[in-house]
DNA sequence: ACCTGAACACCGTTCAAGT
DNA sequence: ACCTGAACACCGTTCAAGT
């Protein structure tokens, strides 16, 4: 049983403040953001990046332990782009609800970020900051110990489940172009064992999914504030 | 604009039903699974399952057009490891309290699993019969229409969400067997200008992990079925 | 019809060597 | 202190060739 000495990318420092020369953290960072933003998940290799910043690809690794500690930095800036809303001017149901669709909104804009959610804790700066105002909120409802953080996780929890696949689906839309028809008669044949559901396919096929999209949401995320709520009447 | 055919493991015809000599579809995602289940993710290369089926890695390729569609295969069976209640026999708010803490335990059994959450619609057998007997629960409750496919899709969100991070947890733990202390530490100061976090953060490390898990994915279970039968009333 | 090995075009990462 | 290219140990997948 070896157990590794345990490091993170947030607990050791970066390498110098910085003085002149060559590359840096941020400017890698960037460039990593801009390849994932344009390409996907899979338009970000070591050789690439090297490539855009005119260095070797192996010069990265003097800033950056490795793959999985830049790609942990690159997350954790899907959190600056989110707004949210300070809980101390409004409810905490409207503040927690601005907070639930930022989220969402945030990871449509970086599709490629859902396939990381979920990894080591999201303990970044940015990420912190995030769910500390989240927290704030749930405070301010009345949560009080643990039950914040349960509180929280719920609503984060959901949120995920319900974008994730919403982004890596139209991360795979982008990609790969498919045919839409196609695979509209795939999903109606492969439910046919079950006419209910089928009918409802259907439905589903008779508006704009985007539409449809916002709705679910919207739907689900009323009913956990509307759960939450009822946690703390009694 | 390139539209590509689109194809699916589950619309294309498997092999033939197999006559007698060498591989079938089953077998290999049999093998797969093992691999999976006992080695992680990581576990799984074409190269791995061809030595492990005694059998050239690129003979797969007859059975299956490419390792997404071997993944899909495999993922699918998660679903059949589930145990499900039957909403005709009990309250629509115990078997929906049953599909998702079955869905978890599922998930928690076949770590791997949840880096594949939220690919391209789980239409796979089993996934169809499971989500089936949810819709079952949540007509029987009284929802119509698409309201069915909302308040499916809120249940099975909040446990993917909350599920697939408690997965990826484990599994890493197994693999790289990290020194905790340190990691809590890193945690404890990562969070160090948050005085409410880190005095939380404390008041998790004080109790067993898994206990806190357990009771913050019922805290929310029943937040989200209480949200739900709200809806039903209005 | 089924299986094979060689080959292609990639990966992330290590490391000795350079400035 | 910073950057490099060569090299290692892997990938998934294609394809002409075998039985």
């Amino acid at each position: 049983m070896v157990t590794k000495q345990f490091t993170s990318v947030w607990t050791r420092e970066p390498r110098s403040p910085r003085s002149s020369p060559g590359l840096s953290r941020e400017q890698i960072v960037h460039a990593a953001l801009e390849l994932l933003d344009s390409e996907g998940t899979e338009g970000l290799s070591m050789r690439k990046l090297g490539a855009k910043l005119d260095a070797g690809a192996t010069s990265i690794y003097w800033y950056v332990a490795n793959k999985d500690e830049l790609m942990e930095l690159a997350y954790d800036e899907i959190w600056a782009d989110m707004e949210v809303a300070d809980p101390d001017q409004i409810s905490w149901r409207y503040s927690a609800a601005t907070f639930g669709k930022g989220m969402r909104q945030a990871i449509l804009r970086h599709p490629w970020a859902a396939r990381l959610i979920g990894r080591l804790p999201a303990i970044g700066p940015n990420a912190l900051h995030a769910t500390d105002l989240l927290r704030k909120a749930f405070t301010q409802a009345g949560f009080r110990g643990l039950e914040i953080d349960y509180a929280a996780s719920t609503l984060t929890a959901y949120v995920f489940g319900m974008t994730i696949p919403e982004a890596v689906w139209n991360e795979y839309i982008n990609e790969r172009q498919p045919d839409m028809d196609g695979m509209r008669q795939a999903v109606v044949a492969a439910v046919a064992g079950y006419p209910e559901m089928q009918a409802r396919v259907e439905e589903m096929h008779a508006h704009d999914p985007q539409e449809i999209r916002a709705m679910s949401f919207d739907f689900g995320l009323y009913t956990v504030l509307d759960g939450l709520e009822a946690r703390l009447v009694t």
